[in-house]
RNA sequence: GCGGGCGUCGCCAAGCGGUUAAGGCAGCGGCUUGUGGCGCCGCUAUUCGGGGGUUCGAAUCCCCUCGCUCGCCCCA
């Protein structure tokens, strides 16, 4: 026997049982986008290997250890978008886009990075993400939040916590590093060895270290907050009341400091109790420097992502159930007049709006019956040699306890039959 | 990339060194060659993720490998 081909480590399939389940979520998603005025945007999954190294920044691990990156055949460095925003930005800034005025756009797909799987975590995974580009007010933060807040809600999910940062501008991070750092390289010895290392290559990233020593260190060291300009203050401030207007309860974490380098200001991160180790199901925040670092102009903008997998996990947990509809009609024929006309009926239906099974193995009423029944089928239509020469076929309500036989009506009358029954 | 656990039919699952690898669900066939849901009967793993090894003998022990899973890391 041949070895079996199986899909690649962290690939996963999606079959037919769970694609009811995603094709309601998308739904959703985009209903709850058009209301918001966001309109979708598409955008390659392959882009050049330079966009993410230099718009996520060549020091995260996104870039530094995770990129599905390859040369191709005109020797192009090529990526697999290992997330969505640069290349939004990448495509609005190719096609003009922002010169028409400021974007409110949504993105959906299939990300890749390149990790070790875990619960809640793929090397495939799907993203559904918002990206507000020409947006400065802090009132865009407030609605970015809320729009992410109230998709989650109308997909069924409560019981989350928002948390919520000010990252300041680069100059208030550059000074709060400093700080930082001077003050970590006092209490270097009472670091784990993770961040000891980060000391010297990111070291804002050790405040989210989940390291319960160096997290009881770290309620003494120096805080974010404390290095924000005023302005940038005010600002956190404002966003943090039009929150609370919405009645959005907030949880403020100053260790809160994402991992791609191009946030500032506000970050944010809506993590469940309910996913074990990859907690957030949804990150984002304002970029502000971001447009400008490829190649476009000062843009102020703010975004997040919301993974899929994640979200479907806690809608499997909180017991939300989606099943595929059912048919509305299962087409039983027997013979081969009744099984040409079947073809034939079959499309008639479906034509006038109903879901039609038709069966197509040749058995003989009673199994066909069988598989009506199992198919969750509302009607089964019943068409055999002596049916189809009359013009005629038996309709079965398969729902009813079987009491009353079959009915037996006019082909031509189906249709019309059918369809205000089947609401 | 690092550490722990696991891997028996499409799914769930017994077996834990000794002749033919339980069972349930699903599937298929029959009872019922033109009429469903119930019931009954039968069929469906020469094989235990894959490859080596130990042994008279392995699904059961060892090694390697692949995959899954939990944690670290990272993030959605």
């Amino acid at each position: 026997m041949v070895e079996q081909l199986q899909s690649l480590r962290g690939m996963v399939d999606l079959l037919p049982a769970a694609t009811a389940r995603w094709q309601a979520l998308e739904t959703t998603a985009r209903d709850h986008f058009r209301r918001a005025g966001v309109h979708e945007i598409r955008t390659p999954l392959l882009e050049a290997t330079e966009l993410f190294a230099r718009g996520i920044g060549e020091a995260t691990d996104v870039v530094g250890k995770e990129m599905y990156s390859f040369v191709d055949r005109g020797d192009r460095p090529c990526t697999l978008r290992p997330e969505g925003t640069a290349g939004v930005v990448r495509a609005a800034l190719q096609h003009g886009l922002l010169s028409q005025g400021p974007q409110r756009l949504w993105y959906g797909g299939p990300m890749f990075r390149y990790e070790r799987p875990q619960g809640g975590r793929q090397r495939q995974f799907h993203q559904i993400g918002l990206e507000f580009l020409g947006f400065a007010d802090p009132r865009s933060d407030v609605e970015a939040i809320a729009i992410a807040w109230d998709l989650l809600a109308a997909l069924g999910l409560g019981d989350l916590t928002l948390e919520i940062n000010s990252l300041g501008t680069p100059d208030d991070r550059r000074r709060y590093r400093e700080r930082l750092v001077a003050w970590l390289e006092q209490h270097h010895d009472a670091l784990d060895g993770d961040s000891q290392q980060r000391l010297t290559t990111n070291p804002l990233r050790i405040l989210d270290s989940k390291n319960p020593d160096t997290q009881r260190l770290l309620i003494e060291a120096p805080q974010l907050i404390d290095s924000l300009e005023d302005s940038s203050r005010d600002r956190f401030e404002q966003v943090l009341a039009g929150l609370a207007e919405l009645a959005i309860p907030t949880v403020r974490n100053p260790r809160l400091v994402r991992g791609l380098d191009y946030y500032g200001h506000t970050a944010f991160e809506i993590t469940s109790g309910a996913l074990g180790a990859q907690a957030t199901v949804c990150g984002g925040g304002r970029y502000d420097g971001l447009v400008e670092q490829l190649g476009g102009p000062a843009t102020a903008c703010i975004g997040w992502a919301l993974g899929l997998e994640r979200l479907l996990i806690l809608q499997e947990r909180s017991g939300t159930t989606a099943a595929a509809p059912p048919p509305d009609v299962y087409l039983v024929n027997q013979g081969d007049g009744a099984g040409a006309l079947a073809l034939r009926l079959a499309r008639q239906l479906r034509q006038a709006g109903l879901a039609v099974e038709l069966d197509l193995s040749g058995a003989g009423f009673g199994k066909q019956l069988k598989r009506a029944d199992r198919s969750g089928a509302r009607w089964a239509v019943l068409l055999g040699d002596r049916e189809a020469a009359a013009g005629l076929a038996q309709l079965k309500d398969l729902q009813g306890d079987g009491g009353e036989g079959p009915a037996t009506v006019p082909l031509a009358d189906l249709a019309a039959r059918l369809l205000p029954a089947g609401g």
